[in-house]
RNA sequence: GCCUCUGUAGCUCAGCGGACAGAGCACCGGUCUUCUAAACCGAUGGUCGCAGGUUCGAGUCCUGCCAGGGGCACCA
């Protein structure tokens, strides 16, 4: 079945290839704090054990109590709430973090360890180890914070897969960024991450598009034939018909819709491809729903489904009520093809081939998710939008039905998008109009010319999947500091700037003696070494809004110090100046890397 | 009706069962002789939709309401 792959492979050189893991990072010791926590966890586990062998704690299960990062100031990197032992140890929280504290086992990168009221205990990393960490940065980001969660890991993302019947839409847009971003982080726990695009091909949709451009074309032609309603109104296949009569002439006047449907799927690949392409976005393959049908795929698994009891052939569903049956029988349908898809937990069972003969999209559907399982992948991701909620959860119902384990599948839904604008008379925002008309917009082009590619990927990154999100095209414009795009660049700038500088002075940060660095840049180190968590989060939770988010609050660490630490400056001693720059070529190399997980550019001057 | 998401400052949104609920914007007051203004500093701003419950501890978990979005095809 393996063999059965019907994907074209777009022409990308720079993924990691999918199935030779040879040369994936290997495990390795890092020293994020990714680690640090878990260190730090494993270390309160085993005080907790010798306190209870020595016998100053009764015997009892240690409950896993993470250590977090405090919210305020002072209260040190990371917390342990004792509280949560009082009960079970039958102590006060304050005695309990005494006895932990007092038994800890050394850790180099642990600072000062105070206990708090109510029982907290709140570790402080060294400041000689944050110190160390600058230095680590500059070897590389990317192998810094290298988790090491999906190495030697196969992952799958599917996004996007919006049939070629038109330009990408701004729904499509915000799919396209979240699962790009979710690929990035992924590739940067270690995974082996392929990007994919389904789309279909076999049905209604594109006979439809086929025909519309049929009519788009003898128009061109001068001939006076309506569209109808339900035909493709979009001016853009205007322009297909022109380019059509222009290369072709007359010669296509009785040809087949068949021939524009190949034409019309041909052109708007091409369009959707480019129009990705310009926000970063380039797919590893490609996947089609014809080739399900024509590898026999889609029959196959029917017969699967029916062998193991879940198939039935029926006017209408079996636990159909009074209502639903005289409804059925009003539209007079012959006998279909059903999947007991109740059994699994459904509200109703589905027709799998119509009485026409012609499957559902939802046989293809369970056929290519079979397909896609059967590729092994460890995890397989699927951003989808809201709306296909119930379908997704028929498709699990149909991995079910044939005896397979759908639990590497995981969907990402995303709620919908809108693009609006601020209406002064309204004083509300009103959503742009679905028409091309100037001024509005509503594809992915159409966004990217009246803002930027950057500021599209990050507007529609920086907001959880469960939440709407309203596109505010004219805040996404500003170039402010009401924009966190430019926020978050102007950090990478302004350090890009202090090199130029330096280098047209002849300086440099040979031999730097970072002991000269004081609380303020190592703040900002402190805040950094958070990414491991923070990737590690995106990627486990299926959440990569975070990095966003991240990148917003590094950026705001940042900005007030480069207001406070010079480099070149008169008053500035020169051993400072270079300690100092060390650290600025650090925060350089975090602010790229984090630009380019979130699939945004770095720009040396803005 | 059933399923699902959302409701936190005037606006847009963060918030892992833990300490006094946070940003940004808007509004108000300051800061460009320095590598620095797409920036910085300061001030104002809250019954976390409502009501119960679980817990030493709830914006966070549970139940029920209220309000808004989306989905419940022999469409894809």
């Amino acid at each position: 079945m393996l063999s059965q792959w019907h994907w074209q492979v777009a022409p990308t050189s720079i993924r990691a290839p999918l199935l030779d893991c040879a040369h994936c990072p290997s495990a390795k010791e890092n020293s994020t704090l990714e680690q640090l926590n878990r260190r730090l966890e494993a270390a309160i586990e085993s005080a907790l054990l010798s306190a209870q062998k020595a016998g100053d704690l009764p015997q009892f299960e240690i409950p896993r109590i993470p250590v977090s990062p405090p919210k305020r100031a002072g209260q040190g990197d990371w917390a342990y709430p004792a509280m949560g032992l009082a009960r079970l140890a039958r102590k006060s929280p304050l005695d309990i973090a005494r006895l932990i504290v007092d038994r800890l086992p050394t850790l180099d990168f642990a600072g000062k360890i105070e206990i708090a009221p109510p029982g907290f205990i709140n570790c402080t990393i060294a400041d000689d180890y944050l110190r160390k960490q600058i230095d680590a940065m500059l070897t590389g980001c990317q192998d810094f914070f290298q988790l090491d969660i999906g190495v030697g890991k196969r992952a799958q993302v599917e996004f996007v897969s919006a049939n070629p019947s038109g330009p990408i839409t701004i729904g499509h847009t915000r799919n396209a960024v979240v699962g790009d971003a979710l690929a990035r982080l992924l590739e940067a726990a270690g995974y082996a991450v392929q990007r994919e695009y389904y789309y279909n091909n076999a049905g209604n949709q594109m006979i439809i598009l086929g025909k519309s451009l049929q009519l788009r074309y003898l128009q061109q032609l001068g001939e006076d034939v309506p569209l109808p309603d339900d035909h493709y109104q979009g001016e853009y296949l205007v322009d297909v018909a022109r380019d059509l009569a222009e290369k072709h002439g007359e010669s296509l006047r009785n040809a087949g819709w068949q021939r524009f449907r190949d034409e019309a799927e041909r052109v708007m690949f091409a369009w959707i491809k480019r129009s990705l392409a310009a926000i970063n976005i380039q797919h590893d393959a490609f996947f089609n729903e014809t080739s399900l049908f024509e590898s026999g795929q889609i029959w196959s698994v029917l017969e699967a489904m029916r062998e193991n009891g879940h198939i039935y052939q029926a006017t209408h569903w079996e636990g159909a009520d009074a209502d639903e049956i005289a409804d059925v029988t009003a539209k007079g349908y012959e006998p279909a093809t059903w999947f007991r898809s109740s059994k699994f937990g459904d509200e109703k069972d589905r027709v799998m081939v119509k009485s026409d003969g012609v499957p559902t999209y939802t046989l293809p559907d369970i056929a290519y998710h079979r397909d896609k399982l059967e590729r092994g992948f460890d995890i397989a991701v699927n951003v989808l939008g809201t709306d296909h909620f119930s379908q997704a959860q028929v498709v699990r119902h149909g991995i079910r039905a044939l005896g397979m384990d759908p639990a590497p599948i995981d969907v990402i839904f995303l709620q919908m998008v809108r693009a609006v604008r601020w209406n002064k008379r309204l004083g509300d925002f009103e959503a742009v109009k679905q028409s091309k008309r100037a001024g509005d917009f509503d594809t992915l082009d159409d966004l990217v010319a009246m803002t930027s590619a950057d500021a599209v990927r990050y507007h529609m990154l920086a907001r959880s999947p469960n939440s709407q999100l309203d596109f505010d095209v004219d805040q996404v414009v500003k170039q402010s500091n009401e924009n966190p795009v430019y926020y978050i660049q102007n950090a990478y700038v302004r350090c890009a700037g202090i090199f130029r500088e330096a280098a047209g002075r002849g300086f440099d940060d040979d031999d730097a003696d970072l002991t000269l660095l004081t609380e303020s840049e190592l703040r900002f180190v402190r805040k950094a070494l958070e990414l491991g968590n923070v990737i590690e989060q995106a990627v486990t939770q299926y959440e990569p809004q975070k990095i966003a988010f991240f990148a917003h609050e590094l950026a705001g660490v940042f900005h007030p110090i480069y207001d406070e630490v010079r480099v070149l400056h008169s008053e500035v001693p020169a051993e400072t100046a270079k300690a100092r720059l060390r650290f600025y070529r650090a925060c350089k190399s975090i602010f790229r890397y984090l630009l380019e997980l979130m699939g945004m550019s770095a720009p040396e001057r803005m």
